[in-house]
DNA sequence: AGCACGCCGACT
DNA sequence: GTCGGCGTGCTC
């Protein structure tokens, strides 16, 4: 009987699974969570993951599976489960879940290869240039690919060309799958084989090598290290006995000892390190027995709302240590930004090699590795959002630290899912703990804490009981990204895709979009009015920077903002000037106030705070206090009180008050008051649908035909369609529609069938096939 | 997401 | 009269 294999596609597909024949023989090698190479379409052949393997005939003509790539499932059926949760809740295809979940290098890449017809023969003479040029490469090379027959020819478009070749058969294509992980090797060091078999002959060396230091050096090194550790590595070995290669050659030489290649993980160098830690707090002692009892309780989760440098981070390395003392896994998630070396250094000093890391700075190849570790068990992971999608052998703690972060919810390609709400649906399924902490609680988890659908554990105290600083200074920066403005008629440089002003940014000298990536020269005059007087309007951190250097000469002052931090190792080493006062200054933009640890900041300023109360958007102020309450907790931490110097414009905005007065509960009661007032969350849910086409004319017109079919069954819940905030983005024009539902699973699960079908029905209509639908649950 | 099919404008 | 534009529909 032939088998068949339901596959899921990378692709933002509406049909969940392709069905495909396994070719006999092969159905003993499929599973379920192994990727299959399968072609889709013409040509294309993409890595797909097989869903479910049965014996069902489907009613039309399938492909059969090309190769299987794994030996074993890369994906668990529990992870398959929260793909459909995914893809469900927040309105996308699986293959888009899929896109986002697994790692690009087991994605693998389709590459159109163009491979020589050897039957051709070497008779060019009825070829023109260029075909002779592609041919002649071919026949040095055998197998090119289409770019290299563009740097052959020097040309663009090359398809002409190669066609031409193919039809007087000089060549033919061929789609190839190629694997890209290669794991990374090393040289290592080990006794030969006759060595190992007969320890005597080592005795006998012994005599032989009195006299001949060097060598005795590494043996003896060798020895001590192979007691210690399971492989050594030929570094590690010539750094022990603190001798030269040449030394080791000998020994080589003499078929003592061998040198040969192993696979080594990219992650984690670390030691184990089990650093004794310190006692407990009181307040931590009291904290982690409420979580223990919660825990073994209903397991409803918790938030740890404990003020910055409260010690909530040795109350989760308490919580890890129990859980991987049982062998259970824990998944630790931080915003990605907060990821830095302090606090991976922090997690590896106490687990050593038992913590893996895993987010976007980290490469390709090591977050395979991280994944494969998964699989096998490795017992914590700390990681950014994309982390929820590992595949867990026993999860049983997850930790979302900042649960507050608007940046667990992905914004631009779908899924357009929450992590931290992800997470609790993923711990609730697989039966793990779940802990939310943060200094200042979103309103969402808040309110789910006070109506008991949380447990709430508090740590109201500083550390070693330091009070909160005394001062606050605060401006806020965004809104002021320099632009360039003429002086006489205000003209101001706008990207060419995007209704957006383009940003200056002094070290390239060059104006750049922050929404598309365009990039242009300076206007030197106005190409308005033609005058000269073109000047740098705002101030962004770079302007700061500049301004504190003519007021303080002497001043260390660096900056951090998106584009210094750039790659992991220059923010790495930026942070750890800081950390060890060879800087005087950071200037920097909200990077600076998310996760950072120093403990010798005097003074924190920040500039234009009451701006960020006015975003037109129901949750700046939550935003704002928030931000300022982060950014006050950076000052003084452990040992001084510091100084947090906010500047305003109007200081008697209440987030501000209640910033001031640290009055957490003040706010959130003020905050609850008007989302329930005006039907937001936590008392309502939103659905944020934005139509996008090129031209303003169909959106617009698409857009209220597609309000108008959901006003017909939702009513007063649609809002819309507006003009968003930025019209056009990447020269697609955008309409926005706003859903305001109540909190009911009925109608979440109507509307988003209503959604569907409505979708359907625009998209059916002539002229509106073009326009995307892009649906956002639970906007942020 | 690709890719082919198909129907309307500026070129040999 | 053809090349090529992109709007439309389909892919197991």
């Amino acid at each position: 009987m032939t088998h068949y294999a339901d596959i899921i596609l990378p692709l933002a597909l509406a049909k969940r699974t392709y069905t495909y024949a396994i070719p006999e023989g092969m159905e003993s090698l499929l599973q379920t969570g192994l990727r299959v190479e399968v072609q889709f379409g013409k040509s294309k052949l993409y890595s797909g993951l097989v869903e479910r393997v049965h014996t069902e005939k489907p009613d039309y003509q399938v492909k059969s599976v090309i190769a299987v790539l794994d030996e074993v499932a890369v994906v668990t059926a529990s992870q398959l489960k929260l793909w459909d949760w995914i893809a469900d809740y927040y309105c996308c295809t699986l293959g888009e879940v899929m896109s986002a979940a697994l790692p690009g290098h087991l994605r693998l890449s389709s590459e159109t290869k163009i491979v020589y017809n050897d039957a051709y023969g070497e008779d060019f003479s009825d070829l023109g240039a260029d075909e002779y040029l592609v041919a002649e490469g071919l026949l040095i090379q055998k197998e090119i690919t289409v770019d290299d027959a563009r740097k052959i020819l020097n040309k663009k478009t090359v398809f002409p060309v190669i066609q031409r070749l193919l039809t007087k058969g000089v060549l033919f294509l061929r789609e190839s799958l190629q694997e890209k992980f290669k794991p990374k090797r090393v040289s290592a060091v080990r006794l030969a084989p006759s060595y190992q078999n007969d320890a005597s002959l080592l005795k006998d060396l012994m005599p032989e090598l009195a006299k001949k230091e060097r060598q005795l050096e590494i043996l003896m090194a060798y020895l001590t290290l192979a007691k210690q550790q399971p492989f050594i590595l030929k570094q590690e070995l010539l750094f022990k006995a603190d001798v030269s290669e040449s030394s080791l050659k000998t020994l080589v030489k003499k078929g003592v000892l061998e040198i040969y290649d192993r696979e080594v993980s990219r992650m984690s160098g670390y030691e184990d390190e089990h650093l004794q830690a310190d006692v407990l707090s009181d307040q931590q002692v009291k904290a982690l027995a409420d979580i223990r009892q919660a825990f073994s309780g209903e397991n409803e989760p918790i938030l740890l709302h404990g003020v910055t440098g409260s010690g909530k981070t040795r109350v989760y390395i308490e919580l890890i240590q129990e859980t991987i003392k049982n062998g259970g896994q824990v998944l630790y998630l931080l915003p990605e930004i907060a990821l830095t070396t302090q606090i991976i250094q922090r997690l590896q000093r106490v687990f050593g090699s038992e913590v893996a890391v895993y987010h976007s700075r980290v490469n390709t190849q090591e977050r395979v590795e991280v994944w494969r570790a998964a699989l096998e068990g490795k017992p914590v992971i700390l990681a950014a959002r994309s982390g929820l999608f590992l595949p867990f052998r026993n999860l049983k703690l997850i930790i979302v630290d900042e649960e507050h972060d608007p940046s667990y919810k992905q914004y631009d390609p779908a899924p357009r899912y929450n992590a931290r709400d992800t997470a609790i649906y993923l711990a609730h399924s697989s039966g793990a703990h779940i802990l939310l902490g943060t200094a200042t609680p979103s309103i969402e988890s808040w309110y789910n804490a006070t109506q008991g659908k949380y447990k709430l554990v508090e740590m109201p105290q500083r550390f070693g009981g330091l009070e909160l600083p005394e001062a606050i200074l605060f401006q806020n920066r965004r809104g002021y990204a320099p632009m360039l403005e003429c002086q006489v008629c205000g003209w101001n440089a706008m990207c060419r895709h995007c209704d957006v002003s383009l940003t200056y940014h002094k070290h390239t000298n060059r104006l750049r979009c922050h929404y598309c990536g365009y990039v242009q020269d300076p206007a030197v005059t106005c190409p308005a009015c033609s005058s000269g007087k073109i000047t740098l309007r705002g101030f962004g951190t770079e302007k700061i920077e500049d301004e504190l250097k003519i007021f303080m000469p002497n001043a260390r002052i660096r900056r951090l903002d998106m584009d210094t931090a750039g790659s992991k190792n220059n923010l790495a080493a930026l942070l750890n000037d800081f950390e060890e006062h060879r800087l005087d200054i950071l200037v920097g933009t909200q990077m600076v106030t998310k996760g950072l640890d120093f403990d010798n900041v005097g003074i924190v300023g920040v500039l234009g705070a009451d701006q960020l109360t006015k975003f037109p958007d129901f949750r700046a102020g939550e935003r704002a206090f928030q931000l300022l309450t982060q950014v006050a907790g950076r000052a003084g931490r452990k040992y001084k009180r510091g100084k947090v110097l906010i500047q305003a414009y109007d200081t008697t905005h209440p987030v501000i008050q209640e910033v001031l007065n640290n009055d957490f509960l003040k706010f959130a009661a003020r905050e609850l008051k008007e989302r329930h007032d005006f039907h937001y969350p936590p008392y309502y849910r939103l659905i944020a649908i934005q139509l996008r086409h090129k031209e303003p004319k169909i959106v617009y017109e698409a857009a209220a035909q597609f309000g108008k079919t959901l006003r017909a069954k939702l009513g007063a819940r649609v809002l819309g369609p507006v003009l968003p905030n930025i019209p056009r983005i990447r020269g697609q024009f955008g309409q926005d529609i706003l859903l305001k539902l109540e909190k009911s699973p009925t109608i979440l699960s109507g509307t988003k069938q209503l959604i569907r079908t409505s979708v359907e029905l625009l998209v059916g209509k002539p002229g509106f096939s073009q326009v995307q639908v892009v649906v956002d649950v639970d906007p942020m």
